[in-house]
DNA sequence: ACTTGATTCAAACATGCGTTTGAAACGGTG
DNA sequence: CACCGTTTCAAACGCATGTTTGAATCAAGT
């Protein structure tokens, strides 16, 4: 009887064809698209050109072999689009442009398919195991990042709480666009979609709107700020 | 054999005790949170207290069971919270913060259980059949309601696309709470989820900041709109 | 009371699933 | 070549699921 207990992670044959990998990706691509229950250990291995056993022989069982795929997703993710990096001196508008293209580029990958992003978001939306050290080791930094710019942008004058409020504001305008494109698509003329939703224009849109609210930007409408102070604004008692 | 095609809507006995009700309810919350595939008809049926051959009897099959859930629970939802309305001459900021708020109000919703929020939440998410109708609907009148206040309050000086696009950071701020909630406890102190993330505290962030955006209210930072010419804004070359 | 059609029920059916099995093929090593 | 641990394979197992079935129960209508 083999043991299944003599793989660990050793330095991997070719990396390329090794029955391991090919397996955690098709994994990955069927339960990106299918989700946990309706992917199915035969579709899986008849993808990765495995037999059928070989995912228990590897695994142990298919639950496992989810997190696993999982967690290699999401190392794939950040080998694909590594996170910005700016030379000191760099003012923190250009960061916070920087950061939101890069978020709305990893989120919506025009350029590699983003099965990996599917299977995060159905992680995230139904967190089981894997999903704290997702967050952990995948999103906290990036988020960490993020409140770190809005801090130069407000210059001292939001609190850490506030600056995780305006923090989630900004992740919150992308992640509509991954989550519920879908809707999105249906409520938008197409044409407007092609035109305007591309991932430039939305990076553009989003940090403009966020610069306009911390007073960084002037705002969309290009008048100035003004009081919110009711009554003044038109003719009512 | 019993025809099983006499149900069409009539009126319904005592909408209450109705079979077809309670099966409409308990696959509603089965399917929110378990999903499609996981969700058994077989727990349905114990949980509505009806025989295993009921569902197959007044629906079908599961798949048009859970269409018609869908619709069930989008129905019950629109009944439960339904959308505010305004006299005449309200300023388009206090319309703005009414609809955040029950927009808010009826995602996380506090008072009654969330599960028919969960399910169509998997619909945007995952959109099926029911999706289409969904949007018609329920989300497409919110929408439109969105936009129109988001007009008043630019007055003119942004079109009708420039508009959606803010329509969508709208949403996108509100819906990360609800897709995304767990993550989003995971990043933030829990003390401070108590404090700031309330539906108010919520729907007020949410407001503010699109309104300072819009030049409709000042930065949140405080400071004047200014240029967003760098250089100028602290010690830099 | 009898008939008729709609509804409910317990039981079974067929299918597809995750998993197990035991043997065959492989690849170094003496 | 013979040995041995590792990997692959076709086939089967056990089980839970969606669905069907046919009889039992019920509610009116006449």
């Amino acid at each position: 009887m083999a043991t299944a207990d003599a793989h660990k992670q050793l330095p991997a044959a070719s990396e390329a064809d090794d029955p391991r990998v090919r397996i955690l990706s098709a994994a990955g691509q069927e339960f990106a698209e299918k989700g946990y229950e309706a992917a199915t250990v035969r579709d899986i291995c008849t993808a990765a050109g495995v037999n059928g056993a070989a995912v228990n022989y590897y695994f142990g069982d298919k639950q496992r072999l989810y997190i696993e795929s999982v967690k290699h997703a999401h190392r794939e993710r950040v080998r694909q689009v590594p996170p910005p990096d700016w030379l000191p001196g760099t003012p923190p508008e250009t960061k916070l442009r920087d950061f939101v293209g890069n978020m709305i580029e990893r989120m919506l990958g025009f350029d590699q398919p983003p099965w990996q992003v599917r299977l995060m978001l159905r992680e995230i939306l139904h967190p089981t195991e894997a999903c704290r050290e997702l967050v952990e080791d995948y999103i906290r930094p990036h988020f960490t990042m993020l409140v770190t710019i809005l801090d130069e942008l407000a210059a001292g004058s939001l609190s850490q709480a506030e600056l995780r409020r305006v923090g989630l504001s900004v992740v919150g305008q992308c992640f509509l666009y991954r989550a519920a494109g879908d809707v999105v698509g249906m409520l938008i003329p197409e044409a407007e979609i092609n035109r305007l939703h591309t991932p430039e224009q939305l990076a553009d849109h989003v940090t403009a709107l966020s610069l306009a609210a911390l007073g960084r930007a002037p705002p969309l409408t290009g008048q100035p700020a003004r009081a919110p102070v009711p009554g003044s604004v038109s003719g009512q008692a």
